[in-house]
DNA sequence: AGATTATGTCAGTACTATTGACGTAATTTC
DNA sequence: GAAATTACGTCAATAGTACTGACATAATCT
């Protein structure tokens, strides 16, 4: 049955090698730009939650505002990112994606959408709902909130070009 | 449908929000221990396949010796693991758990497991199979050799205490 | 005997992350 | 309006995990 002592070592060990898998794809890419697995969170969740501030971003990625600074000074250097001064509160700092950023954030995205188009095939999983309710699932229920699911939240700002 | 420019950005995401999570439990114990994550994976799988080279331990994280060195050593240090001269190869060095490396990679599988447990709940996804199949098509093709669905290859050597 | 294999180790480097401290500008609170 | 707080940026030091390249030793294979 693969559960032994009543741990379920099979998902564990599977959803180790899963993710290792999943992250290589965009790995091979960002070596190019000399960018990192940082990089990548950043521009992901930069494209997919435009106009958000730093701070949300730290708390999204749950590390330091330390941590962030580097990488995202060299995303905002190479033009994959700029920030516009918030306009209700001007201390905020909005990240955009570049139109240079978004290509990019797809151009990573792709390989990792392949696989998982690939696995729902392979496995038979006819229904695309229940991966994602079981991914939801294994989230603190606390942290679900920060989770998008359906359309991107366009909170009614100006999210275009900058 | 949370399908934007034909790219499954919400599994993409949700597959990061529960690695995250899914890291976060056994991280908090190792804390206590001086340990990371790479000695979590080292013990997780020098438990799950006792016998293991060094050479097989190295083939299935897909890291480098030099990399791996420094956590063994602290492992085998602290008498989570020992290595024994392989009984046909004598350069061949095999890993075994101790009895309390053993306790605590059980441990730290422990939280993990209550956490998919609770999420095939919580998620209605009745048939485990299902995710382990989801899970295994996301490796990739020619690394799935590696998996030990079904019961550990207990192939024959001597799996007892050391 | 010589080549190859399995493992260990030394040295140097890179990336991602941490804590702690300090500075600046903007907003909120009293 | 002065003081506290908030949002962000930055400097310095450290840790954990990974890398490449080089070299050593013992055991096995050719």
């Amino acid at each position: 049955m693969s559960v032994e002592d009543g741990i379920d070592f099979a998902i564990i060990e599977l959803f180790f090698f899963a993710y290792r898998d999943f992250t290589s794809d965009p790995d091979q890419i960002l070596a190019d730009y000399g960018f990192g697995r940082a990089h990548h969170r950043v521009l992901h969740f930069v494209n997919r939650r435009p106009g958000l501030t730093v701070a949300e971003l730290l708390d999204v990625l749950k590390i330091t505002k330390q941590s962030l600074a580097r990488v995202l000074k060299q995303l905002i250097d190479t033009d994959h990112v700029v920030q516009l001064q918030g306009p209700r509160d001007r201390r905020q700092r909005e990240l955009y994606p570049t139109a240079k950023g978004r290509a990019l954030a797809l151009a990573l995205a792709r390989p990792q959408s392949r696989r998982i188009h690939a696995a729902l095939q392979d496995s038979g999983t006819t229904e695309r709902t229940m991966v994602e309710r079981f991914l939801e699932a294994m989230v603190n229920p606390e942290l679900r909130a920060q989770i998008d699911v359906g359309s991107a939240k366009m909170s009614g700002k100006n999210h275009g070009e900058h």
